[in-house]
DNA sequence: ATTAGCAGTCAAAGAAATAGATTGCTAAAA
DNA sequence: TTTTAGCAATCTATTTCTTTGACTGCTAAT
């Protein structure tokens, strides 16, 4: 149900909300009198914070205290009272600089981006790796590193690559390799990589010249591979200096969050796959996260998820930039990619 | 100069550093009349603790406080009193347990062990690859991937893979990847993995085939390998809850310490090759790092460095405790390395 | 519908008082 | 000479009380 609200009421919202962002202090009657857009006194001002109060989109700390947005709060203004927040040219400059670098790899441009929104944004970032198994597959590569030790290679259309050593107990010969690849690569090229549970019999069955365990254990090392998904963290320390954690539990518990990536990484996957997605408090339905706010983007190339990137704040988060900054990046990879950067 | 203290002086230094430990407050001269092992008064206690104050080993935080180890005290302490803490049943069980798991890379290993030494001591743990550059290459394979991306493989006699990604501007031809493939064996198997700059020249003109810039960019990412070790972190929230972390400065210090990482791989690397290093406070010669201890062990096998492992936590650390893990953890790798567990 | 004005509320800051821990010193005892 | 008992002095941590100042909510006038 999208409340309604009059006119000077979303003013009203989005400059204690604004406020708030800035000073992380209480937003008082008297401090909005100031500004220019609202020609109306504190008395009358004070009567539209009580009814916003009312309907749940500023809370009061305490009687004497100025407001703070609610949850609810943040949510509304998320939707409805954003503004594009201009970068400054400073900042442009610095985005371009920093992904300058050339990088041969997918992941590790993923790296960069992830340290660059960590910089300009001074929040934590946390990039993940995405679920490859609908990533269609190219090509499969063995190759022998020793008499017992392969290294599988896949190259999915996305331009991920994910390889993986597995150790036999018995000699593996060249001649079984080249069997391998060719059956491998005969079915399973043109198809997602989905789990290779189903038909596994299939294939061991068309191919017996390689011991079933061999291809046991090769299909166990690749599912391996899509499940378990590469997190980076950058700017863990840039929370220090935020008036909210001077509160111990709300350090510990951020501490917690980054040292069990997992729990963002959830709350990332479960994300629908719109462009921006963003958690507010206790909407990302995790205990541990009902402080803080998380604001992902999909990066998509050609349609293909190749991954996201997060960050993690107080819900006192800087919305309006944070949400500009992965704009713009999403869009300068978007470019990069069209003209061929990688 | 290895001062040299009377039989009672030590047993008095080693209590305050024991009990300090396990509480985290000033040791007081009543406290340390329970000891058995001391059989005097409060007050030939409080003289003998003036005198260990005199010579700096002691330190008092106020004038009616008990007194606290010195970074020389802990010194002394981890030198000449430190007795072997014998690990629980229950610690030797946890530990043959995380450990038990199976792995196909020593780098699998490595982030077990690391873990599993977080868990166990309650403190941050830090893993840093080795530095490769003086281990033996054993092969190199370059693969294919697509028309201009090339995988190079390196394996190493220490049972360390190294693979990179390289892009080129031009097709490449599998006739080129067989030169590669065969010139480079040729010049490098059985060398180490020093950085190949010098005799690069010599290399490019035994081969003009592949053109120039090929063998260019190859050993440039060849060497970009060598560089960047990776590191990996566990445990960066078992600190929260030690009472010296209420401290802000505190706080905000050890998280700028992880976030850049290189500052303790310095420290690390520039270690000597003893198997466990200690470095206390300011001895590892980092204003970052001065309020921190730094345990540290070169994991070898068969003399070859296949990585570090290292503790970093307040100065008032169980060194006991982790010098006594750490060496049973080592000794457990190696162990499982002769059964050729990998 | 708006606003001025004022009483009421509450947290945060400061000041003062208190309690408690521990030392250092002195002088006596061993 | 070494050890110890005892006590004054020191300083932190805790508690309590007071003061200040920032807001709000309400009422009555505009």
């Amino acid at each position: 149900m999208p409340e309604n609200l009059d006119n000077r009421k979303r003013k009203i919202l989005q400059a204690i909300v604004e406020e708030y962002i800035e000073t992380s202090e209480p937003v008082s009657s008297g401090s909005l009198v100031q500004n220019e857009e609202l020609n109306c006194s504190s008395a009358t001002i004070r009567n539209e914070m009580a009814e916003l109060e009312q309907i749940g989109f500023l809370e009061k700390p305490h009687t004497s205290a100025g407001r703070v947005p609610s949850q609810k709060g943040y949510r509304y203004y998320v939707d409805e009272l954003l503004r594009e927040d201009n970068l400054s040219r400073k900042e442009i400059e610095m985005i371009r600089e920093m992904m300058e670098t050339k990088v041969n790899r997918l992941e590790d441009l993923t790296k960069i981006a992830t340290t660059t929104l960590s910089e300009i944004t001074h929040y934590t970032t946390i990039a993940i790796e995405p679920n490859v198994s609908n990533h269609t597959i190219i090509d499969i590569k063995f190759i022998l590193l020793g008499t017992r030790v392969l290294m599988a290679v896949i190259l999915t259309d996305s331009g991920i690559i994910r390889e993986s050593i597995i150790k036999f107990d018995e000699d593996l010969t060249q001649e079984q390799i080249d069997d391998l690849t060719y059956i491998f690569n005969n079915k399973l090229v043109g198809k997602p990589l989905e789990k290779i549970d189903g038909p596994i019999e299939e294939y061991i069955v068309a191919e017996m010249k390689t011991g079933i365990k061999i291809i046991e254990k090769i299909i166990e090392e690749i599912n391996k591979l899509l499940e378990d998904s590469k997190t980076y963290i950058k700017g863990a320390n840039k929370v220090i200096d935020m008036p909210e954690f001077k509160k111990q539990d709300m350090a510990k518990d951020f501490l917690n969050v980054i040292d069990a990536k997992d729990i963002i990484a959830d709350v990332i996957n479960t994300g629908m796959a719109k462009d921006i997605n963003v958690y507010i408090g206790s909407e990302s339905e995790r205990e541990e996260l009902k402080n803080f706010s998380i604001v992902t983007f999909n990066h998509l190339l050609d349609g293909k998820d190749i991954g996201t990137i997060g960050i993690i704040g107080p819900t006192r988060m800087d919305y309006s930039k944070v949400i500009s900054v992965m704009k713009y990046i999403s869009k300068k990879l978007n470019d990069d990619y069209k003209k061929g950067k990688f």
